[in-house]
DNA sequence: AAATTCTCCTGAAGGC
DNA sequence: TGCCTTCAGGAGAATT
């Protein structure tokens, strides 16, 4: 499931291949995924050149000249390059055809999204609502601190809203209050500054990583090279229910938290 | 305002 | 082997 590590691993695989490149073509067989896919996304990119390729969140954002095109990959989203012709298999949905590749958006759960922003894509609710980026400056614990004085709800839920932070999702979430030794179950309001100083600098540290080690590929996950990730093999409790604790060897304790699975170790994390 | 529930969807896994 | 049922989950929208 991409998060923000996936996202920002497929941004660096396809960028290079098709930034300074025109769109010849776009093939859309399938445009239903979280909201319609525009109609007239050809229209609007045919023989455009893509200036640029960001990512704000878990948004991926195609500069145009003429516009910005966002791309989520929800929860089975990816994107890759392939050479022009190659033969669509099933939930390879969109095609955007440049002059020398094809960049491919592939996904079975058609939870992703792909949206025309035009040409303030700032002014989006999608990114106008999003609080500062996990790995810049704006985030800090005295800012989470503050966020946090009203808010009962577990600590966990918290910094998986993307109004507090973006782009931390369950897999990271799970891995940074294990590492902080935060119980995922504490409300985000019965937290110490100093405790969320652990917090922040686990998210940040968790998140390079696992860029560095190009993701977390579970199911399918491949960046823009087809090339799967490797942070799986760093996972230290996410998806390990009832193994033992790295750290202190006791059995790790799962919960649901908003419909979330939650693993953490219960004598190592209050 | 904050918290909770609902919703989209497919594939994998488990039970019988 | 096959047909259920359950679950996983990003995050906006709707509801309380």
């Amino acid at each position: 499931m991409p998060e923000l590590p996936e996202v920002e691993t497929s941004r660096r695989g396809i960028s290079p291949h098709i930034i300074n490149h025109k769109i010849n073509n776009i093939v859309l067989r399938h445009h239903q995924l979280r909201w319609p896919i525009p109609q007239n996304l050809l229209q609007l990119l045919k023989n455009k050149t893509l200036l640029s390729v960001d990512r704000r969140a878990k948004y991926l954002l195609l500069g145009f000249e003429n516009g910005t095109l966002l791309i989520h990959l929800g929860m089975s989203g990816s994107l890759r390059i392939c050479e022009l012709n190659t033969a669509p298999q099933k939930h390879d949905h969109v095609d955007f055809q440049f002059q020398q590749c094809l960049l491919r958006y592939t996904d079975p759960r058609r939870f992703g999204a792909i949206l025309w922003l035009g040409e303030t894509p700032q002014d989006n609710p999608l990114l106008s609502t999003l609080g500062p980026e996990p790995l810049s400056d704006e985030f800090t614990a005295e800012m989470l601190y503050k966020q946090a004085k009203n808010r009962k709800i577990p600590v966990k839920q918290f910094i998986m809203e993307q109004k507090v932070v973006t782009g931390v999702g369950n897999i990271y979430a799970t891995e940074a209050l294990f590492s902080a030794k935060i119980s995922p179950i504490r409300a985000a309001n019965n937290i110490s500054l100093k405790r969320y100083q652990l917090l922040v600098i686990a998210i940040k540290e968790i998140l390079e990583e696992a860029i560095k080690q190009g993701g977390t590929t579970l199911k399918d996950f491949v960046g823009g090279d087809g090339k799967p990730g490797y942070f799986q093999q760093t996972l230290h409790v996410y998806g390990k229910t009832g193994e033992l604790c790295p750290s202190c060897e006791k059995p790790l304790t799962s919960i649901k938290l908003a419909a979330r699975n939650s693993v953490y170790c219960s004598h190592c994390q209050h």
